[in-house]
RNA sequence: GGCGCUGUAGCCAAGUGGUAAGGCAGAGGUCUGCAAAACCUCCAUUCGCCGGUUCGAAUCCGGCCAGCGCCUCCA
C-alpha cells in the first residue's frame, strides 16, 4: 500500500506504514461542546473519514478514535479563569453536562448527516479522569512536573524535546508573543495538568492534589495512549491545534515514558469572507442551517474537492458549484444502475477502458497524500466516456463494473452517494405511479400538440422539485437533491 | 516581534524542474415541439511582481507586494 502522507513531525510526505501489519490506528481530535458546530467543524471528520475509508479500502482493519471534550479547557490562564462550559452554563442555567449533552448531540447529528462513519470509539474527557490523574502522577515522579496550590505543571524546561512538531525555538520567542506570567508557575512556558477548582467551580473531581479538574491537553494523551497503544499510527486534527494542544500532548505522553503518534496529520481551516471561521468572532455557517438548506452530500462533495491541507474559502457561488458538479455525477450514477435492470450481457470496449483509467488515476491520487480533489477529477474524466456508453446501452458487465466503481470508491472510499440520495428518486409506489399518471397525460397533450398543457405540468413538478426530462424511451422523471 | 502558509482563467481548484488536471459559469454545435439531460468544440503562450539558477521553472533560490494562520480557547 504506498500511500504517502504529510506527517508534521517531519514536514515532509512519508510512506505510510501501520505501526501493526494489517491495522490501523487513528486518533483525531474532537470538538469542545460548548457551541452549535459550524462547517468548520466539518472538515477534519469529513477528511479524516475518507482517510479511514481508504485504509478500509486497502483491506485494514481501523480502529477509528474522535474524542468530546466535555471539561477542562479553560478560557484564559488566569487564576479565576472558568471552564468555557461552565461559563455557558451559567447563562443557560443548565447543569454542565446537561450543555455538554446537546452541543455534543448537535454535533452528532451533523456530522451524520454528511455520512461520515461514526467512530469506533468517542470517548469523552469527563469520563476519563482517573486516566489523567495516573498520567499526571508518573510525570509528577519523573520529575516532569510539579505540583502547586492544588494545580500540577509540567515543566517544559525538563523536556528539550518540547517544541519539535510546531517547530518553535523558544530562545527567541519575546514581547508580542502574548505569553500569560502566572505567578505559580516556574516557567511561562509551563502548563497545567490539573488545576484547583475554585468554590464556586460546578465540575469537579477528587485527585491526589485536592478537588480540580484537568488541564487542557492531558485528555488527548490519556485517552489515545488508552485506545490505541503505545507508538500508535496516526493523531489528526486542525492545524490550530498544533501548537499548544498537540506539541503538549506529545510532551506529556513521551515524558511518561511512552511512545506516540508516529504520524501526524494536520488540515487546514475553512474560511469565511477569508477569514477563520470561529465561534469567537461570529464569522461562521452553523452546520445545522447549511445542511438544513443543502443537500449535506453537496456539502461533503465541496469539502474534498480541494485539499486538505490548503485553505478552503466557503463561498455561496462555490457551493453552487459543487451542487451542479455533484449533480452530475450522481444522476450518471443513477443512470447507471436504472440501466442495469435491463443491460444484455456483454462488455463495452471504450468503457471499459475508461474504467481502466479512473481506478488508475483514482488511487494514484489518493496515495498521494490523500488528493481527493484529483480523485474527484479522475471521475469527471471518465464521466463522458460513462455517458456515452450509457447512450450507446453497454453491455451489463461493463455496467455492473461501473456501478462498482460508483458504489466501492465513489460511496466506499469519498462517501458521497449514500443509499439515501440514489434512492431519492424511487419515492415510493403511490408518489411514482401519481407521477406517472400526470406524465402519461403530459405526453397525449404533446401528441396533441398542446404545448400550454404539457409545459404546465411539466414546470408545476419542477416547482414540486421533480425533474422531468423527455427521452428517447419516454419521459423520466427524478427528485432533485 | 517569532514561526508558518498562500497568491494559478470570471469563480472554485489540482499541479514542486520538461512545457498548465478537473469543476462551475460562459460561447457555439448535435439532439428536442420547446426545454432538460447527454455528447462535441471553444474558453490561462500563462501561473502576484522583479531578479537569479538551469538546455528548460507555475514548480528551485533571493528580494518585493498582497492575503491568511499560529504564538491565547479554537476544527
Amino acid at each position: 500500500m504506498p500511500l504517502q502522507l504529510y506527517n508534521t513531525l517531519t514536514r515532509q510526505k512519508e510512506l505510510f506504514v501501520p505501526a501493526t501489519p494489517g491495522y490501523a490506528g487513528i486518533y483525531v481530535c474532537g470538538p469542545t461542546v460548548y457551541g452549535d458546530p459550524h462547517l468548520g467543524h466539518a472538515r477534519g471528520p469529513v477528511v479524516f473519514d475518507v482517510l479511514r475509508r481508504w485504509l478500509l479500502h486497502q483491506g485494514l482493519q481501523v480502529r477509528y478514535v474522535r474524542n468530546i471534550t466535555d471539561v477542562g479547557h479553560l478560557t484564559d490562564d488566569a487564576d479565576e479563569g472558568e471552564d468555557k462550559i461552565l461559563r455557558r452554563a451559567k447563562l443557560e442555567r443548565l447543569e454542565p453536562m446537561e450543555v455538554a449533552e446537546k452541543y455534543m448531540w448537535a454535533y452528532f447529528d451533523a456530522i451524520d448527516d454528511l455520512n461520515v462513519l461514526r467512530p469506533s470509539i468517542s470517548p469523552r474527557a469527563a469520563g476519563h479522569i482517573p486516566e489523567q490523574i495516573e498520567l499526571t502522577q508518573a510525570l509528577i515522579e519523573k520529575g516532569h512536573a510539579y505540583e502547586k496550590n492544588g494545580s500540577v505543571y509540567f515543566r517544559v524546561s525538563s523536556w528539550p524535546e518540547y517544541g519539535k512538531l510546531s517547530g518553535r525555538n523558544f530562545e527567541e520567542q519575546e514581547a508580542g508573543a502574548r505569553v500569560a506570567v502566572r505567578e505559580e508557575k516556574e516557567d511561562p512556558r509551563d502548563f497545567a495538568l490539573w488545576k484547583a477548582a475554585d468554590p464556586e467551580h460546578i465540575m469537579r473531581w477528587n485527585s491526589p492534589w485536592g478537588e480540580g479538574f484537568p488541564g487542557w491537553h492531558i485528555e488527548c494523551s490519556a485517552m489515545s495512549l488508552k485506545y490505541l497503544g503505545e507508538g500508535f499510527d496516526i493523531h489528526g486534527g486542525g492545524i490550530d491545534l498544533q501548537f499548544p494542544h498537540h506539541e503538549c500532548e506529545i510532551a506529556q505522553a513521551e515524558a511518561a515514558g511512552h511512545a506516540f503518534a508516529r504520524y501526524w496529520v494536520h488540515h487546514n481551516h475553512v474560511l469565511l469572507n477569508g477569514e477563520k471561521m470561529a465561534k469567537s468572532t461570529g464569522n461562521l455557517v452553523l452546520l445545522h442551517d447549511l445542511l438544513s438548506q443543502n443537500e449535506p452530500m453537496v456539502v461533503r462533495f465541496y469539502l474534498l474537492q480541494s485539499h486538505y491541507r490548503s485553505v478552503l474559502d466557503f463561498t455561496d457561488t462555490g457551493l453552487e458549484a459543487a451542487r451542479n458538479g455533484y449533480l452530475r455525477l450522481l444522476n450518471a450514477y443513477r443512470e447507471v444502475r436504472r440501466q442495469l435492470h435491463s443491460a444484455q450481457p456483454g462488455k463495452h470496449a471504450a468503457l471499459e477502458k475508461a474504467l481502466d483509467k479512473l481506478e488508475a488515476d483514482f488511487s494514484q491520487a489518493l496515495y498521494d497524500d490523500l488528493n481527493t480533489s484529483q480523485a474527484i477529477a479522475a471521475f469527471f474524466v471518465f464521466l463522458p466516456e460513462l455517458n456515452k456508453a450509457l447512450a450507446d446501452k453497454a453491455g451489463k458487465e461493463s455496467l455492473e463494473r461501473a456501478q462498482k466503481a460508483f458504489a466501492e470508491l465513489g460511496e466506499g472510499v469519498l462517501g458521497l452517494f449514500p443509499a439515501r440520495v440514489l434512492e431519492a428518486q424511487l419515492g415510493g409506489n403511490l408518489l411514482d405511479g401519481l407521477i406517472r399518471l400526470l406524465l402519461e397525460l403530459r405526453e397525449r397533450a404533446r401528441q396533441e400538440k398542446n404545448f400550454a398543457l404539457s409545459d404546465q405540468i411539466r414546470n408545476r413538478l419542477t416547482d414540486l422539485g421533480v425533474v422531468v426530462e423527455d427521452t428517447k424511451e419516454g419521459p423520466k422523471w427524478k427528485v432533485e437533491v
